[in-house]
DNA sequence: ACATCAATCTAATAATCGCTAGAATAACAC
DNA sequence: GTGTTATTCTAGCGATTATTAGATTGATGT
């Protein structure tokens, strides 16, 4: 065949096959929340930091993601917002695709219904004015990276401690990284018990902002 | 690490193991123009049978295309439009990242300035008041699946023949399957050497849709 | 029933990939 | 300089993938 067209397929083909492995999409999704360490990157992954390290090396080379060093420490970071995009298009595209995602998210996350993508202009408002509590559980650094507008910062392993801080009376929102990430689904099911109003938003940033919506700092 | 976690970037990474092959991608490309048979996709992506089969069976594993049988022939589609935008936006994506595939783009078309996506909207509204023609120079069965609005139909291998059927005083804006297919570039060599005006437009059917613009057929 | 054509399945090959463990770098702290 | 910490490189193993050839299935026409 014409080698010439080979040559344009194969490089799109580098972009697939970087985002062909599990692993290295989790990474992915990590670094959508900003800059990352190696290390890191690899205790929040779960996985080695050979491992890490080897992935990160696949998505470089890809062009997905830039380093840059810091001292010891080695920062990745997406190389483009794009990818952020590319992420959450992939990750439509299996929702939309895949009975076995379907199932799998349904039975995680069962209130998802009251809080879908399809209100989030009508989320902003109510934000704005007050008469919700947008919560933002991950970890504080990455609150500070990237946040959604009017976001309250509370991270999940310290909710149970600083629950005073929050308003008995108004209802509360919870998100994190995205629809793959478990910290507001806890978050939530922790807020219940304690008898708060508490309601589960699957969007991330990347999400929130691939949605054409704001973000802030 | 939470097997079920494990199991949603799994999930996604069907998505992306199927679009890691530069075989796949393209029999992608080709089933955004239409509907086609095991055999007419071998032929067009100038591989076996055989192997066209074992691609198109990863495909079909991944939900991203469907089969129905008509007689003797099994006809595949694409699953969804959404397909089709997914290879333009990993192509895209592609394009802004890897620099090698920008030089090799840049070297095939080198007129690709005097008509980008940029005035997609124009280009519309001229062709609709005839101060240009659209030239489809894809396969006739393709135009009739898909085309651009005022585009007609001139297959690039019949041309020659019937270079009588195109008027002289007119622009051509010749386009085929999108930016990898080389049948528009191949038609605008052609007509410039008989002494037409005529230009490249690098979109196919699928990336003219995917920018939200009108279809017909 | 038989021959034909389209497509798939099976089996076998080489090439690639995911992962682990050990050695090597690179920056910092002393 | 030496030791420490973070990261990468190298080598190797088992698992997966791309590709081809041969056998098989499904529908059609005689």
């Amino acid at each position: 065949m014409n080698p010439i067209k080979d040559f344009l397929y194969e490089q799109v083909a580098r972009i697939g096959k970087a985002v062909a492995s599990p692993k290295r999409l989790q990474l992915i999704e990590l670094l959508c929340q900003g800059e990352k360490s190696v290390e890191l990157l690899a205790t929040q992954a779960e996985i080695s930091v050979k491992l890490a390290s080897a992935h990160l090396k696949e998505l470089r080379l890809a062009r997905l993601v830039e380093t840059r060093r810091d001292g010891k420490y080695v920062l990745y970071r997406l190389a483009s917002t794009s990818v952020a995009d590319l992420w959450v298009t992939l990750r439509s595209e299996a929702e939309e695709r895949l009975v076995e995602l379907q199932v799998a998210l349904a039975n995680i996350v069962e209130h998802r219904e009251e809080l879908k993508g399809l209100d989030r202009k009508a989320l902003l408002k109510k934000a704005a004015a007050g008469e919700v509590l947008v919560l933002d559980v991950r970890p504080s650094d990455e609150y500070a990276t990237a946040h959604l507008p009017h976001a309250r910062s509370l991270p999940v392993d310290e909710l149970k401690r600083r629950l005073a801080e929050l308003p008995k009376d108004t209802p509360v929102v919870a998100y994190c990284r995205g629809p793959f990430c478990l910290m507001a689904k806890d978050a939530v099911e922790l807020l219940r018990k304690k008898g708060y109003r508490a309601f589960h938003l699957t969007d991330g940033v990347a999400e929130w902002r691939a949605h054409g919506l704001p973000i802030e700092q």
